[in-house]
DNA sequence: AGCAGATTTGCAACCGGTTGCAAAAACCTA
DNA sequence: TAGGTTTTTGCAACCGGTTGCAAATCTGCT
């Protein structure tokens, strides 16, 4: 059926290998011998198996995509981030989907069973011994907004979480709000515990109350919705910082439909400035995540693994921004 | 390095052949044979290289999955049921980012190099050319939200558009609305043209005048914004259909931006039913697809594709629903 | 023209599985 | 227990490429 290696070298009466070479990278063929080949090929529409190829090479040009966060709609853009930059680079992305039922070592069994060239992990809320799994098996593996710390021996590309908990309680500061929420993503995710706690210091520091400490259960709209119906029955505050985008919006939902009007009863802050939060029905001040630098950081270091696994493992944190739109009262004049 | 069908076949003492049989369906093993292959297997934390069996079976489990709406939010509901259903069944997408820069031939090529057991095109704009090319390759192909047509020998899952565009008019009549506008998302888009054909065929037939047809460079929330703006400059409608939720959320912050009540001064009704149309900033009434079932009728369908590669050509239509939320008027009390 | 050195080519083994075929083993019946 | 069936097993070829090695060809030079 499929025309193969074999066809085009009797067809240009050479050997297979003449093929072979003229097909691959780097060998060694002379003008001609390439020129007979090609032309066989064309005649032929002839182009050479990948799978036939890894085998020999063990080479497959596949990278694992892992994650689990599939309800967001910023993955989306992630995605198309992500699938866009691995096929500029000649590489294709395998994806699983992990949710919270499937059984992790299958997929690791799996993607070592495509003999994929690397691995990327994109989320924070995976365990440690996911990755682990990978590294025994010798696959590269890059933790994509995962934690970063001295001690791991992984290789990650993120944002301080840390520092951009500290900006928040700044920025709230500075908006003149004095007694403000924290309601998070889940509590399990280290980007979670990393924003409260540089949050905390920060706030300690420049003397802002954060009376409530809330975390709703996933990235979604609902979760923020049901946390924040949760706290506005319990609390009064002045503003709330959110540790993501979309738990904003239904936090801000939740609070509009209770006729609260933002921001001048209560201020908002997100997180991701994914592109909904510029609409104008959110208009939502949040911080920006570097997405598309961490994304091409991300499959730079992963491909610099494929070709030297040995590679000493690498932490490299990129800036956040305030994007400061409608959420937030506006600044107090000095006077 | 890796650990291969040899080294289990000499650890338990058996010829390679033994230990391929313990690993494919249905081939003939003894009990007694088959645990101390597995055994040995377990031992050595063994599991069989798809590449290779896919060379020696010219099987992949691998499905393309073409796309190229990578902007719009409904597409994260899409890829994550596509990438469950698949994986469920122990197939594996391979993703096709198609921008509109990006070759198509490159993809066809790429596709086939990886020698996917089928490929399905998840997008209503893409060129007929282009599934074409698959055919011709001796690849199976499904055409999710492709437009039924009698002469097309293409397998196709979607929904009846014009069905639609009927029972969207029937709709805005019954709220009694009697001048409306038609914004449609790309006019190129199979399911748009067959949508304001539906539309403006029972339009005709109750007396709905439709003065004005709008279409939005593309699916996003920017190009509905734009699109209704130029339509309020020039005309004046009571309700106004969408060909896509985010489109119609962008032509509602539009609307609102410049004083408009919703629904007491103007209708929307959109299409999709993505999750955030249920949010209360929009609480939009909307055409749901039946995506779930769209898909895995699709995945069903490839999976029977590979199978028998000469099945007669199907068409599947699944029914849509209307989604009464708040962005048209209430329903006129008869008196 | 003759020769050393560089380049190109073909041979054949290999990557890690599958599978048709025939021999061997197990089972059944008389 | 012998003889015929059915089942299980191993051999060896094959899937479609790559690649080390040695032979063949091509260079440039004297």
């Amino acid at each position: 059926m499929a025309v193969t290696l074999k066809d085009v070298a009797e067809r240009a009466g050479v050997s297979r290998s003449a093929v072979s070479r003229t097909f691959t990278e780097g060998a060694s063929v002379s003008k001609k011998m390439r020129e007979k080949v090609l032309k066989a090929a064309r005649e032929l529409d002839y182009s050479p198996s990948l799978i036939a190829r890894s085998l020999a090479t063990s080479r497959t040009k596949l990278i694992g995509l892992v994650a689990n966060n599939y309800q967001n709609p910023v993955f989306v853009e992630v995605f198309d981030l992500y699938t866009r930059a691995l096929q500029e680079r000649g590489l294709r992305p395998l994806i699983v989907n992990l949710t919270d039922e499937s059984d992790p070592q299958a997929f690791v069994r799996m993607l070592r069973q495509y003999n994929v060239d690397g691995v990327i992990i994109a989320s924070s809320t995976l365990p440690k011994k996911f990755l682990r799994a990978f590294k025994d098996a010798g696959v590269p593996v890059v933790h994509t907004f995962g934690r970063a710390s001295r001690t791991s021996d992984f290789h990650i590309v993120g944002i301080d979480n840390i520092a951009c908990g500290e900006m928040v309680a700044q920025a709230l500061f500075d908006h003149g709000y004095r007694n403000v929420a924290f309601l998070g993503g889940p509590e399990t995710a280290t980007s979670t515990q990393d924003r409260l706690a540089g949050f905390e210091r920060r706030s300690a520091e420049i003397g802002l109350r954060n009376s409530v400490i809330r975390y709703a259960e996933g990235y979604t709209y609902d979760a923020g919705r049901r946390a924040m119906e949760g706290l506005l029955n319990e609390f009064e505050v002045e503003a709330v910082f959110c540790g993501d985008d979309l738990i904003c919006m239904g936090a801000m939902d939740a609070a509009r439909d209770r006729g609260i009007t933002i921001p001048d009863d209560m201020g908002f802050i997100g997180f991701n400035d994914m592109s909904m939060a510029s609409w104008s029905a959110y208009c939502l001040t949040t911080v920006r995540q570097p997405l598309k630098d961490i994304i091409l950081t991300s499959i730079e270091l992963i491909d610099r693994l494929v070709e030297n696994p040995t590679h000493p493992s690498e932490v490299k944190l990129l800036p956040c921004e305030l994007i400061e739109r409608g959420t937030l009262r506006s600044l107090p004049v000095s006077s």
